[in-house]
DNA sequence: AAAATCACAATAATCGATTTTCTCTTGACG
DNA sequence: CGTCAAGAGAAAATCGATTATTGTGATTTT
Protein backbone atom coordinates (compact mmCIF):
# COMPACT_ATOMS: atom_id res chain seq x y z
CA UNK A 1 0.00 0.00 0.00
CA UNK A 2 2.02 3.36 -1.26
CA UNK A 3 0.97 5.60 0.86
CA UNK A 4 2.77 8.76 1.05
CA UNK A 5 5.42 10.63 0.10
CA UNK A 6 7.87 8.97 -2.13
CA UNK A 7 9.84 10.07 -5.35
CA UNK A 8 7.28 13.24 -5.20
CA UNK A 9 6.19 13.28 -8.57
CA UNK A 10 3.44 15.03 -7.56
CA UNK A 11 1.65 13.82 -11.20
CA UNK A 12 1.41 16.33 -14.04
CA UNK A 13 5.05 16.28 -15.54
CA UNK A 14 5.92 12.75 -16.52
CA UNK A 15 5.64 9.56 -14.84
CA UNK A 16 8.35 8.48 -12.17
CA UNK A 17 10.68 6.75 -14.64
CA UNK A 18 14.15 8.81 -15.71
CA UNK A 19 13.16 8.25 -19.45
CA UNK A 20 13.99 4.75 -20.19
CA UNK A 21 13.85 5.03 -23.83
CA UNK A 22 14.50 7.68 -26.93
CA UNK A 23 10.98 7.26 -27.38
CA UNK A 24 9.67 8.23 -24.27
CA UNK A 25 11.90 11.19 -23.97
CA UNK A 26 10.79 12.76 -27.02
CA UNK A 27 6.87 12.60 -26.11
CA UNK A 28 7.60 14.04 -22.96
CA UNK A 29 9.54 17.01 -24.30
CA UNK A 30 6.77 17.47 -26.84
CA UNK A 31 4.15 17.07 -24.39
CA UNK A 32 5.52 20.23 -22.30
CA UNK A 33 6.13 22.16 -25.31
CA UNK A 34 2.12 21.34 -26.16
CA UNK A 35 1.44 22.04 -22.95
CA UNK A 36 2.35 25.36 -22.61
CA UNK A 37 1.56 25.97 -25.97
CA UNK A 38 5.44 26.83 -26.98
CA UNK A 39 4.11 24.45 -29.47
CA UNK A 40 0.97 25.95 -30.49
CA UNK A 41 -2.23 24.57 -31.48
CA UNK A 42 -3.05 23.30 -34.73
CA UNK A 43 0.30 23.35 -35.50
CA UNK A 44 1.98 20.75 -38.09
CA UNK A 45 4.09 18.03 -36.81
CA UNK A 46 6.61 17.50 -39.51
CA UNK A 47 8.02 13.92 -38.69
CA UNK A 48 11.52 14.51 -40.35
CA UNK A 49 11.79 17.85 -38.73
CA UNK A 50 11.36 16.99 -35.61
CA UNK A 51 13.65 13.64 -36.03
CA UNK A 52 16.66 16.44 -36.63
CA UNK A 53 15.90 18.56 -33.74
CA UNK A 54 16.18 15.39 -31.35
CA UNK A 55 18.50 14.00 -33.18
CA UNK A 56 16.94 10.68 -33.35
CA UNK A 57 14.97 8.33 -35.75
CA UNK A 58 12.00 9.06 -37.71
CA UNK A 59 10.30 5.82 -35.94
CA UNK A 60 11.03 7.05 -32.65
CA UNK A 61 9.42 10.64 -33.26
CA UNK A 62 6.50 8.26 -35.00
CA UNK A 63 5.84 6.38 -31.94
CA UNK A 64 6.14 9.68 -29.86
CA UNK A 65 3.51 11.39 -31.77
CA UNK A 66 1.01 8.24 -31.82
CA UNK A 67 1.48 8.45 -27.60
CA UNK A 68 0.24 11.59 -28.17
CA UNK A 69 -2.22 10.84 -29.94
CA UNK A 70 -3.51 8.60 -27.12
CA UNK A 71 -2.82 11.08 -24.58
CA UNK A 72 -5.32 13.51 -27.08
CA UNK A 73 -2.53 16.06 -27.28
CA UNK A 74 -1.90 15.30 -31.24
CA UNK A 75 -4.10 14.16 -33.89
CA UNK A 76 -3.53 12.19 -36.67
CA UNK A 77 -4.91 11.43 -40.07
CA UNK A 78 -4.12 8.81 -42.05
CA UNK A 79 -1.52 9.51 -45.07
CA UNK A 80 -1.43 13.23 -43.83
CA UNK A 81 0.37 13.41 -40.91
CA UNK A 82 0.46 14.85 -36.75
CA UNK A 83 -0.83 18.33 -35.87
CA UNK A 84 -1.23 19.45 -32.56
CA UNK A 85 -4.59 19.21 -31.44
CA UNK A 86 -6.72 22.15 -31.80
CA UNK A 87 -8.10 24.31 -29.09
CA UNK A 88 -11.44 26.40 -29.59
CA UNK A 89 -13.74 28.09 -27.13
CA UNK A 90 -16.09 25.69 -27.53
CA UNK A 91 -14.09 22.83 -26.26
CA UNK A 92 -13.27 24.81 -23.48
CA UNK A 93 -16.80 25.29 -22.65
CA UNK A 94 -17.46 21.18 -22.66
CA UNK A 95 -14.36 20.47 -20.96
CA UNK A 96 -15.12 23.07 -17.64
CA UNK A 97 -18.40 22.02 -17.82
CA UNK A 98 -17.90 18.36 -17.81
CA UNK A 99 -14.82 19.03 -15.44
CA UNK A 100 -17.46 20.30 -12.67
CA UNK A 101 -19.65 17.61 -12.96
CA UNK A 102 -16.93 14.80 -12.40
CA UNK A 103 -14.99 16.66 -9.96
CA UNK A 104 -18.32 17.93 -7.80
CA UNK A 105 -18.80 14.58 -7.88
CA UNK A 106 -15.80 13.39 -6.69
CA UNK A 107 -15.63 15.79 -4.39
CA UNK A 108 -19.01 14.49 -2.61
CA UNK A 109 -17.27 11.05 -2.51
CA UNK A 110 -14.41 12.48 -1.08
CA UNK A 111 -15.59 14.14 1.71
CA UNK A 112 -18.14 11.54 2.34
CA UNK A 113 -16.04 8.16 2.26
CA UNK A 114 -12.67 9.96 2.71
CA UNK A 115 -10.56 8.94 5.76
CA UNK A 116 -7.89 9.99 7.37
CA UNK A 117 -5.00 9.12 4.83
CA UNK A 118 -7.02 11.50 2.68
CA UNK A 119 -7.00 14.44 5.01
CA UNK A 120 -3.47 14.21 5.57
CA UNK A 121 -2.83 13.95 1.44
CA UNK A 122 -4.82 16.97 0.94
CA UNK A 123 -3.33 19.06 3.84
CA UNK A 124 -0.04 17.89 2.45
CA UNK A 125 -0.52 18.73 -0.61
CA UNK A 126 -2.25 22.34 0.12
CA UNK A 127 0.78 22.82 2.40
CA UNK A 128 3.46 22.53 -0.67
CA UNK A 129 0.98 24.64 -3.11
CA UNK A 130 0.59 27.66 -0.79
CA UNK A 131 4.46 27.81 -0.02
CA UNK A 132 4.91 28.63 -4.08
CA UNK A 133 3.77 32.00 -5.42
CA UNK A 134 1.65 32.16 -8.16
CA UNK A 135 3.58 34.00 -9.42
CA UNK A 136 5.51 31.33 -10.42
CA UNK A 137 2.84 29.82 -12.59
CA UNK A 138 4.54 31.12 -16.03
CA UNK A 139 7.28 29.06 -15.40
CA UNK A 140 8.47 27.66 -18.92
CA UNK A 141 7.50 24.26 -18.28
CA UNK A 142 5.88 22.08 -15.43
CA UNK A 143 8.58 20.40 -13.70
CA UNK A 144 8.27 18.33 -10.22
CA UNK A 145 7.39 21.12 -7.58
CA UNK A 146 6.44 23.62 -10.02
CA UNK A 147 3.35 25.64 -9.49
CA UNK A 148 1.92 23.96 -12.16
CA UNK A 149 2.63 20.26 -10.65
CA UNK A 150 1.65 21.20 -7.20
CA UNK A 151 -1.72 22.54 -8.54
CA UNK A 152 -2.65 19.63 -9.90
CA UNK A 153 -1.52 17.62 -6.90
CA UNK A 154 -3.82 19.68 -4.83
CA UNK A 155 -6.65 19.05 -7.16
CA UNK A 156 -5.83 15.47 -7.40
CA UNK A 157 -5.93 15.40 -3.48
CA UNK A 158 -9.09 17.31 -3.17
CA UNK A 159 -10.75 14.09 -5.11
CA UNK A 160 -8.37 11.32 -3.87
CA UNK A 161 -10.11 9.85 -1.61
CA UNK A 162 -13.33 9.03 -3.96
CA UNK A 163 -12.37 5.54 -4.17
CA UNK A 164 -13.16 5.63 -7.80
CA UNK A 165 -9.89 5.25 -10.02
CA UNK A 166 -11.61 5.41 -13.54
CA UNK A 167 -13.06 8.86 -12.15
CA UNK A 168 -9.61 10.05 -10.76
CA UNK A 169 -8.28 9.22 -14.01
CA UNK A 170 -10.86 11.16 -16.10
CA UNK A 171 -10.38 14.00 -13.65
CA UNK A 172 -6.65 14.09 -14.62
CA UNK A 173 -7.32 14.07 -18.00
CA UNK A 174 -9.71 16.86 -18.41
CA UNK A 175 -6.91 18.62 -15.84
CA UNK A 176 -4.29 18.03 -18.58
CA UNK A 177 -6.33 19.29 -21.48
CA UNK A 178 -7.13 22.44 -19.70
CA UNK A 179 -3.99 23.27 -18.92
CA UNK A 180 -3.18 24.07 -22.22
CA UNK A 181 -5.99 26.65 -21.97
CA UNK A 182 -4.68 28.06 -18.76
CA UNK A 183 -1.12 28.51 -20.70
CA UNK A 184 -3.04 30.69 -23.37
CA UNK A 185 -4.54 32.69 -21.27
CA UNK A 186 -1.56 33.24 -19.39
CA UNK A 187 0.38 34.56 -22.60
CA UNK A 188 -2.53 37.16 -23.54
CA UNK A 189 -2.34 40.31 -23.03
CA UNK A 190 -4.98 40.55 -20.33
CA UNK A 191 -3.00 38.23 -18.68
CA UNK A 192 -4.88 36.50 -15.90
CA UNK A 193 -4.76 38.56 -12.50
CA UNK A 194 -6.76 36.29 -9.91
CA UNK A 195 -6.22 35.51 -6.30
CA UNK A 196 -5.69 31.89 -6.76
CA UNK A 197 -5.02 31.30 -3.48
CA UNK A 198 -7.60 32.59 -1.40
CA UNK A 199 -9.68 30.32 -4.13
CA UNK A 200 -8.10 27.31 -2.97
CA UNK A 201 -7.55 27.74 0.15
CA UNK A 202 -11.41 28.17 0.89
CA UNK A 203 -11.84 25.18 -1.19
CA UNK A 204 -9.91 23.42 1.14
CA UNK A 205 -11.11 24.62 4.09
CA UNK A 206 -14.54 23.83 3.17
CA UNK A 207 -13.40 20.27 2.12
CA UNK A 208 -11.38 19.52 5.66
CA UNK A 209 -15.12 20.79 7.44
CA UNK A 210 -16.82 18.43 5.26
CA UNK A 211 -18.74 21.16 4.35
CA UNK A 212 -20.23 19.63 1.02
CA UNK A 213 -22.53 22.57 -0.46
CA UNK A 214 -20.06 25.45 0.78
CA UNK A 215 -16.79 23.28 -1.31
CA UNK A 216 -19.00 22.29 -3.84
CA UNK A 217 -20.01 25.89 -5.38
CA UNK A 218 -16.55 26.72 -4.48
CA UNK A 219 -15.74 24.43 -6.97
CA UNK A 220 -17.70 25.16 -9.67
CA UNK A 221 -17.11 29.22 -9.11
CA UNK A 222 -12.87 27.99 -9.10
CA UNK A 223 -13.34 26.90 -12.85
CA UNK A 224 -15.76 29.57 -13.83
CA UNK A 225 -13.45 31.94 -13.21
CA UNK A 226 -10.64 30.00 -15.05
CA UNK A 227 -13.18 29.54 -17.93
CA UNK A 228 -13.79 33.71 -17.72
CA UNK A 229 -10.07 33.97 -17.91
CA UNK A 230 -9.39 32.10 -20.67
CA UNK A 231 -12.30 33.70 -22.62
CA UNK A 232 -10.73 36.97 -21.86
CA UNK A 233 -7.29 35.42 -22.85
CA UNK A 234 -8.70 33.85 -26.49
CA UNK A 235 -10.89 36.93 -27.38
CA UNK A 236 -7.35 38.80 -27.45
CA UNK A 237 -4.82 37.17 -28.24
CA UNK A 238 -1.54 38.47 -28.54
CA UNK A 239 -0.71 39.88 -32.12
CA UNK A 240 1.63 37.48 -34.79
CA UNK B 1 -25.19 19.45 -38.56
CA UNK B 2 -25.00 15.51 -39.55
CA UNK B 3 -28.26 14.49 -37.85
CA UNK B 4 -29.42 10.80 -38.81
CA UNK B 5 -28.55 8.27 -40.63
CA UNK B 6 -25.24 8.38 -42.75
CA UNK B 7 -22.74 5.36 -42.85
CA UNK B 8 -24.55 3.76 -40.15
CA UNK B 9 -21.47 2.66 -38.13
CA UNK B 10 -22.93 3.15 -34.66
CA UNK B 11 -20.14 3.43 -32.99
CA UNK B 12 -18.70 0.19 -31.15
CA UNK B 13 -16.61 -0.97 -34.74
CA UNK B 14 -14.11 1.07 -36.27
CA UNK B 15 -14.45 4.78 -37.42
CA UNK B 16 -16.20 5.50 -40.81
CA UNK B 17 -12.67 5.20 -42.44
CA UNK B 18 -12.49 1.90 -44.50
CA UNK B 19 -8.65 1.68 -43.72
CA UNK B 20 -6.66 4.03 -45.00
CA UNK B 21 -3.10 2.13 -43.55
CA UNK B 22 -1.34 -0.73 -42.45
CA UNK B 23 -1.08 0.57 -39.30
CA UNK B 24 -4.95 1.07 -38.64
CA UNK B 25 -5.45 -2.34 -40.27
CA UNK B 26 -3.47 -3.81 -37.76
CA UNK B 27 -5.02 -1.45 -34.87
CA UNK B 28 -8.26 -2.48 -35.85
CA UNK B 29 -7.45 -6.01 -36.09
CA UNK B 30 -5.43 -6.16 -32.79
CA UNK B 31 -8.57 -4.03 -31.61
CA UNK B 32 -11.48 -6.45 -32.12
CA UNK B 33 -8.89 -9.70 -30.65
CA UNK B 34 -8.72 -8.00 -27.33
CA UNK B 35 -12.15 -6.32 -27.14
CA UNK B 36 -13.63 -10.22 -27.49
CA UNK B 37 -11.04 -11.69 -25.29
CA UNK B 38 -9.24 -13.86 -28.05
CA UNK B 39 -6.05 -12.14 -27.11
CA UNK B 40 -6.53 -13.01 -23.06
CA UNK B 41 -5.86 -10.06 -20.90
CA UNK B 42 -2.02 -10.03 -19.75
CA UNK B 43 -1.16 -11.66 -23.03
CA UNK B 44 2.31 -10.60 -24.24
CA UNK B 45 2.72 -9.11 -27.33
CA UNK B 46 5.96 -9.80 -29.25
CA UNK B 47 6.74 -7.34 -32.11
CA UNK B 48 8.22 -10.08 -34.21
CA UNK B 49 5.42 -13.06 -33.90
CA UNK B 50 3.01 -9.89 -34.59
CA UNK B 51 4.65 -8.73 -37.43
CA UNK B 52 5.20 -11.96 -38.97
CA UNK B 53 1.58 -12.93 -38.54
CA UNK B 54 0.14 -9.79 -40.09
CA UNK B 55 2.99 -9.89 -42.59
CA UNK B 56 3.89 -6.50 -41.99
CA UNK B 57 7.34 -4.82 -41.00
CA UNK B 58 7.94 -4.15 -36.84
CA UNK B 59 7.23 -0.37 -37.75
CA UNK B 60 3.61 -1.12 -38.04
CA UNK B 61 3.04 -3.47 -35.19
CA UNK B 62 4.88 -1.26 -33.00
CA UNK B 63 2.35 1.68 -33.74
CA UNK B 64 -0.86 0.34 -34.02
CA UNK B 65 0.32 -1.18 -30.54
CA UNK B 66 1.05 2.45 -29.24
CA UNK B 67 -2.46 3.39 -30.47
CA UNK B 68 -3.86 0.57 -28.14
CA UNK B 69 -1.86 1.82 -25.62
CA UNK B 70 -3.73 5.00 -25.97
CA UNK B 71 -6.95 3.23 -25.95
CA UNK B 72 -6.11 1.75 -22.83
CA UNK B 73 -6.50 -1.74 -24.13
CA UNK B 74 -2.50 -2.31 -24.25
CA UNK B 75 -0.19 -1.75 -21.70
CA UNK B 76 3.92 -1.09 -22.44
CA UNK B 77 6.91 -0.92 -20.37
CA UNK B 78 10.14 0.79 -22.09
CA UNK B 79 12.50 -2.17 -22.72
CA UNK B 80 9.71 -4.74 -21.83
CA UNK B 81 7.14 -4.46 -24.42
CA UNK B 82 3.68 -4.44 -24.68
CA UNK B 83 1.35 -6.88 -22.95
CA UNK B 84 -2.80 -7.04 -23.50
CA UNK B 85 -4.47 -4.79 -20.45
CA UNK B 86 -5.00 -7.47 -17.63
CA UNK B 87 -8.56 -7.28 -16.16
CA UNK B 88 -9.31 -8.13 -12.65
CA UNK B 89 -12.36 -7.90 -10.36
CA UNK B 90 -11.32 -4.88 -8.59
CA UNK B 91 -10.90 -2.83 -11.67
CA UNK B 92 -14.20 -4.38 -13.14
CA UNK B 93 -16.03 -2.60 -9.76
CA UNK B 94 -14.12 0.48 -9.95
CA UNK B 95 -15.55 1.04 -13.86
CA UNK B 96 -18.84 -0.36 -12.96
CA UNK B 97 -19.36 2.16 -10.34
CA UNK B 98 -17.75 5.33 -11.66
CA UNK B 99 -19.81 4.00 -15.39
CA UNK B 100 -22.86 4.27 -13.04
CA UNK B 101 -21.97 7.78 -11.92
CA UNK B 102 -21.13 8.71 -15.35
CA UNK B 103 -24.18 7.94 -16.95
CA UNK B 104 -26.21 8.44 -14.35
CA UNK B 105 -25.63 12.26 -14.62
CA UNK B 106 -25.53 12.16 -18.49
CA UNK B 107 -28.11 10.14 -18.68
CA UNK B 108 -30.00 13.22 -16.08
CA UNK B 109 -28.50 16.00 -18.16
CA UNK B 110 -30.28 14.52 -21.28
CA UNK B 111 -33.66 13.93 -19.92
CA UNK B 112 -33.63 17.31 -18.39
CA UNK B 113 -32.20 19.08 -21.72
CA UNK B 114 -32.74 16.19 -24.66
CA UNK B 115 -35.29 17.60 -27.42
CA UNK B 116 -36.71 16.06 -30.55
CA UNK B 117 -33.78 15.19 -31.61
CA UNK B 118 -32.23 13.19 -28.72
CA UNK B 119 -35.80 11.47 -28.57
CA UNK B 120 -35.49 10.81 -32.47
CA UNK B 121 -32.06 9.26 -32.17
CA UNK B 122 -33.05 7.67 -28.96
CA UNK B 123 -36.07 5.30 -30.19
CA UNK B 124 -34.12 4.35 -34.07
CA UNK B 125 -31.35 2.97 -31.26
CA UNK B 126 -33.80 0.91 -30.13
CA UNK B 127 -35.72 0.04 -32.77
CA UNK B 128 -32.48 -1.23 -34.38
CA UNK B 129 -31.11 -3.03 -31.25
CA UNK B 130 -34.91 -4.86 -30.02
CA UNK B 131 -34.72 -6.44 -33.47
CA UNK B 132 -31.35 -8.44 -32.54
CA UNK B 133 -31.67 -11.08 -31.06
CA UNK B 134 -29.61 -11.59 -27.78
CA UNK B 135 -28.36 -15.04 -28.73
CA UNK B 136 -26.56 -12.98 -31.62
CA UNK B 137 -24.20 -11.26 -29.14
CA UNK B 138 -22.15 -14.21 -29.11
CA UNK B 139 -21.00 -12.96 -32.55
CA UNK B 140 -17.09 -13.32 -33.03
CA UNK B 141 -16.43 -10.16 -33.26
CA UNK B 142 -18.07 -6.70 -33.31
CA UNK B 143 -18.96 -5.16 -36.63
CA UNK B 144 -21.79 -3.29 -38.34
CA UNK B 145 -24.97 -3.73 -37.33
CA UNK B 146 -24.00 -6.44 -34.79
CA UNK B 147 -25.67 -6.94 -31.42
CA UNK B 148 -22.29 -5.60 -29.37
CA UNK B 149 -22.17 -2.75 -32.16
CA UNK B 150 -26.07 -1.65 -31.71
CA UNK B 151 -26.06 -2.09 -28.01
CA UNK B 152 -23.14 0.50 -27.61
CA UNK B 153 -25.44 2.67 -29.92
CA UNK B 154 -28.64 2.35 -27.83
CA UNK B 155 -26.50 3.20 -24.46
CA UNK B 156 -24.83 5.79 -26.46
CA UNK B 157 -28.27 7.40 -27.36
CA UNK B 158 -29.14 7.48 -24.00
CA UNK B 159 -27.09 9.96 -23.09
CA UNK B 160 -26.30 11.65 -26.20
CA UNK B 161 -28.87 15.01 -25.03
CA UNK B 162 -26.47 15.68 -22.44
CA UNK B 163 -24.70 18.27 -24.67
CA UNK B 164 -21.53 17.73 -23.15
CA UNK B 165 -18.99 15.66 -25.78
CA UNK B 166 -16.19 14.79 -22.68
CA UNK B 167 -18.43 13.09 -20.89
CA UNK B 168 -19.96 11.09 -23.79
CA UNK B 169 -16.50 10.23 -24.72
CA UNK B 170 -16.15 8.87 -21.04
CA UNK B 171 -19.01 7.04 -21.47
CA UNK B 172 -17.60 5.82 -24.43
CA UNK B 173 -14.38 4.58 -22.78
CA UNK B 174 -16.19 2.66 -19.74
CA UNK B 175 -18.50 0.92 -22.08
CA UNK B 176 -15.32 -0.40 -24.44
CA UNK B 177 -13.62 -1.52 -21.16
CA UNK B 178 -17.03 -3.30 -20.12
CA UNK B 179 -17.09 -4.85 -23.17
CA UNK B 180 -13.82 -7.17 -22.68
CA UNK B 181 -15.36 -8.72 -19.18
CA UNK B 182 -18.58 -8.94 -20.92
CA UNK B 183 -16.68 -11.44 -23.31
CA UNK B 184 -15.00 -12.86 -20.48
CA UNK B 185 -18.21 -13.65 -19.06
CA UNK B 186 -19.85 -15.20 -22.32
CA UNK B 187 -17.17 -17.42 -22.52
CA UNK B 188 -17.37 -19.19 -18.86
CA UNK B 189 -19.62 -22.10 -18.33
CA UNK B 190 -22.29 -20.30 -16.63
CA UNK B 191 -22.71 -18.29 -19.51
CA UNK B 192 -24.89 -15.05 -19.05
CA UNK B 193 -28.29 -15.74 -19.17
CA UNK B 194 -30.67 -13.10 -18.63
CA UNK B 195 -33.26 -10.54 -19.96
CA UNK B 196 -31.48 -8.34 -21.61
CA UNK B 197 -34.31 -7.09 -23.86
CA UNK B 198 -36.72 -6.51 -21.11
CA UNK B 199 -33.66 -4.64 -19.32
CA UNK B 200 -33.49 -2.01 -22.09
CA UNK B 201 -37.12 -1.88 -22.61
CA UNK B 202 -37.64 -0.56 -18.92
CA UNK B 203 -34.62 2.01 -19.55
CA UNK B 204 -35.99 3.32 -22.72
CA UNK B 205 -39.47 3.63 -21.45
CA UNK B 206 -37.99 5.64 -18.49
CA UNK B 207 -35.68 7.74 -20.35
CA UNK B 208 -39.11 8.58 -23.19
CA UNK B 209 -41.13 8.97 -20.31
CA UNK B 210 -38.66 11.56 -18.94
CA UNK B 211 -38.93 9.69 -15.34
CA UNK B 212 -35.76 10.48 -13.94
CA UNK B 213 -35.66 8.25 -11.21
CA UNK B 214 -37.00 5.28 -12.34
CA UNK B 215 -34.57 5.76 -15.27
CA UNK B 216 -31.77 6.02 -13.18
CA UNK B 217 -32.52 3.33 -10.78
CA UNK B 218 -33.14 1.02 -13.78
CA UNK B 219 -29.20 1.81 -15.35
CA UNK B 220 -27.92 1.07 -11.53
CA UNK B 221 -29.47 -2.29 -11.73
CA UNK B 222 -28.57 -2.82 -15.04
CA UNK B 223 -25.17 -2.29 -14.20
CA UNK B 224 -25.55 -3.68 -11.21
CA UNK B 225 -26.78 -7.06 -13.11
CA UNK B 226 -24.04 -6.72 -15.54
CA UNK B 227 -21.25 -7.48 -12.77
CA UNK B 228 -22.74 -9.89 -10.93
CA UNK B 229 -23.15 -11.96 -14.18
CA UNK B 230 -19.52 -11.40 -14.67
CA UNK B 231 -17.95 -12.10 -11.58
CA UNK B 232 -19.59 -15.81 -11.66
CA UNK B 233 -18.42 -15.86 -14.98
CA UNK B 234 -14.49 -14.79 -13.68
CA UNK B 235 -14.77 -16.88 -10.79
CA UNK B 236 -16.08 -20.23 -12.87
CA UNK B 237 -13.46 -19.57 -16.06
CA UNK B 238 -12.93 -22.28 -18.57
CA UNK B 239 -10.53 -25.18 -17.89
CA UNK B 240 -6.92 -23.49 -18.95
C1' DA C 1 -10.62 32.79 -67.79
C1' DA C 2 -11.96 28.70 -65.31
C1' DA C 3 -11.53 23.94 -64.90
C1' DA C 4 -9.11 19.78 -65.53
C1' DT C 5 -4.65 17.33 -65.95
C1' DC C 6 -0.01 16.19 -65.34
C1' DA C 7 4.66 16.21 -63.47
C1' DC C 8 7.49 17.25 -59.53
C1' DA C 9 8.64 18.20 -54.87
C1' DA C 10 7.56 17.38 -50.13
C1' DT C 11 6.05 14.44 -46.65
C1' DA C 12 4.21 10.26 -44.64
C1' DA C 13 4.26 5.19 -44.37
C1' DT C 14 6.70 1.10 -44.43
C1' DC C 15 10.47 -1.84 -44.35
C1' DG C 16 14.38 -4.82 -42.79
C1' DA C 17 19.04 -4.30 -40.78
C1' DT C 18 21.53 -2.96 -36.67
C1' DT C 19 22.18 -1.82 -31.89
C1' DT C 20 20.80 -2.00 -27.19
C1' DT C 21 18.65 -4.04 -23.34
C1' DC C 22 16.68 -7.62 -21.02
C1' DT C 23 16.23 -12.63 -19.56
C1' DC C 24 17.42 -17.04 -18.68
C1' DT C 25 20.96 -20.56 -18.12
C1' DT C 26 25.09 -22.35 -16.30
C1' DG C 27 28.59 -22.63 -13.10
C1' DA C 28 31.63 -20.55 -9.45
C1' DC C 29 31.53 -19.13 -4.79
C1' DG C 30 30.00 -18.44 -0.05
C1' DC D 1 22.16 -25.62 -0.94
C1' DG D 2 21.41 -20.88 -2.01
C1' DT D 3 23.33 -16.55 -4.09
C1' DC D 4 25.53 -14.22 -7.34
C1' DA D 5 27.92 -13.42 -11.91
C1' DA D 6 29.15 -14.15 -16.76
C1' DG D 7 27.46 -15.09 -21.18
C1' DA D 8 24.36 -16.78 -24.81
C1' DG D 9 20.08 -16.01 -26.84
C1' DA D 10 15.76 -13.48 -27.34
C1' DA D 11 13.27 -9.41 -27.76
C1' DA D 12 12.80 -4.49 -27.94
C1' DA D 13 14.44 -0.04 -29.58
C1' DT D 14 16.45 2.54 -33.01
C1' DC D 15 18.01 3.63 -37.38
C1' DG D 16 18.28 5.17 -42.29
C1' DA D 17 16.75 3.65 -46.80
C1' DT D 18 12.84 2.76 -49.79
C1' DT D 19 8.13 3.21 -51.32
C1' DA D 20 3.69 5.45 -51.55
C1' DT D 21 0.73 9.44 -51.08
C1' DT D 22 -0.36 14.14 -51.18
C1' DG D 23 -0.11 18.81 -52.44
C1' DT D 24 1.46 22.29 -55.68
C1' DG D 25 1.93 24.75 -59.60
C1' DA D 26 2.59 24.78 -64.39
C1' DT D 27 0.30 23.27 -68.65
C1' DT D 28 -3.44 22.05 -71.35
C1' DT D 29 -8.29 21.88 -72.49
C1' DT D 30 -12.94 23.86 -72.85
Amino acid sequence: METTARTRSSGLTAPAAPVRSLTSAVHASLRADILTCRLPPGEKLPIALLAKRFDVSLSAVREALSRLVADGFVISEDQRGFRVTPLDIRDLEDLTRTRIEIETLALRRSMAEGGAEWEANLREAWDALRQVPYALARQPAPHDGSWADLHFAFHAALVGGCGLNWLMRFQRTLFEQSERYRALARSAPSGDERDAHSEHLALFEAAMDRDEETAVSALASHYGRTLGLVRAGVAAPKAP
